[in-house]
DNA sequence: GGGGAGAGATGCCGC
DNA sequence: GCGGCATTTCTCCCC
């Protein structure tokens, strides 16, 4: 328990990374308020602030502070307290620590960005240089997602001059995909002053959940199966995907 | 190192939660592929199969492996190799390690589940058994989300008996809370056979956004400001919020 | 900082 | 498992 505090307030004044497993009651104010009695917690405290929680199961955090928060360990009746505060954000949580498991922690330096292919921007990138993917005829104009009439994916013409707008989906396309292709091809008409049949709407996306097609068809609007580009499968086709394992 | 992999085996073996600073390489390839070159970084094993790498700064992971994963640390050329694998979500990912910063870790015991307060629920909860936040008059008649007509939160009759359908936001309410809203009407009024003027619509938030509240008016419908309860707030008004801290 | 949208979103519940 | 949706969503990008 010594060792503990020592080891947190060094690691606190010295910007280290710090993780260690307690037993402990957690209690958040802030976003909304919450509170979690005494369990086995791993608590990570990070340079810039961030403080995360994590249960011995599971992928999401239970509790977490963002970037900009102070922490102060103190004692307490239980044991320790760890008080956490953001006060710009109007945040703060208090864990009481009850026993400590373990304790590790030092500086890590990391500049790297992590570099990700497959996603729904390199999707409108290959629709984009191969618009045949949507179909024939299609001339793609832009990629770009921020232009006046909204973030449109791809917007083009088809082969008889008639506005195509594309939203692409990198996974199963929702209600929401629909509703959101819908909002651009209502913006076009009524910014360039088209009537109905002048604008197509398409969802570029593997699939649409079936009340979503049925939306869809029922607005005019189109669907196209496409799937998201990977790095490895473009460039490397002659080894097997799972080769690497 | 040595040490680090007798702790690591051993830990995987007793189904302990395993926290580790490295320096590593990170490659993942499942539902997109990603790579993060050389730094240090927070790993973290949970007895559940969970893998989760944290960078020194942020609050989300930068790459993780979901429950039900299997682990293996292996001897490589640059150092050591620890091999994830999740075949039934055919998601992969390999962690080049080059150097051992620290390591804890011991078997972490939690049966609790964290409870919160000020959620969408407990607005809609609020809005049900105190209907005069919407307006004097208001009748609500269901507050179950999965209704027939779609998930709406609160559902009622209006003091001249019109419909009303009241749609919660927890905070800032924005385009896509008025389409869901304006989709749930629609459903309404078609499922009913009932025409515009019939049904109302109301959005229930903190606040809203000004593009989403001029879509609001022009579609007709109406906007009630509206905060989500928070427990201490509730139950212990006496105290002011922050004086616990 | 607000607004809009993607994310390897995650997690929950209901069918 | 799919579907629809909230999330202390988080993160990025643009205005």
């Amino acid at each position: 328990m010594e060792d503990f505090v020592l080891k947190v307030n060094e690691s606190l004044r010295r910007s280290e990374t710090l993780s260690f497993g307690v037993n402990c009651t957690v209690k958040y104010l802030g976003r909304v308020e919450s509170y979690l009695d005494k369990g086995d917690r791993l608590v990570i405290i990070k340079p810039d602030g961030t403080l995360i929680v994590h249960q011995p199961t599971g992928n999401a955090p239970v509790n977490y502070m963002k970037e900009g928060t102070t922490h102060t360990l103190e004692r307490s009746k239980g044991g320790l307290c760890l008080k956490s505060e953001n006060l710009s954000r109007k945040e703060f949580m208090e864990i009481m620590i009850h026993k400590v498991r373990f304790i590790g922690g030092s500086q890590l330096l990391d500049d790297e960005r992590i570099v990700v292919s497959g996603s729904e921007k390199d999707m409108s990138d290959m629709i984009y240089e191969t618009p045949e993917l949507i179909e024939a005829g299609f001339k793609p104009l832009s990629r770009e997602e921020h232009t006046k009439f909204g973030f449109i994916d791809v917007f083009g013409h088809d082969k008889v001059n008639r506005l195509v707008i594309v939203e692409c989906k990198r996974q199963l396309a929702d209600f929401k995909a629909v509703e959101q292709l819908s909002r651009y091809v209502e913006r076009m008409k009524r910014t360039k002053g088209l009537k109905d049949g002048k604008v197509r709407g398409i969802i570029a996306a593997p699939a649409i959940s079936s009340n979503a097609k049925d939306l869809l068809m029922e607005m005019g609007f189109e669907f196209k199966a496409v799937t998201p580009p990977k790095y490895y499968e473009k460039f490397d086709k002659r080894q097997a995907r799972l080769d690497a394992f």
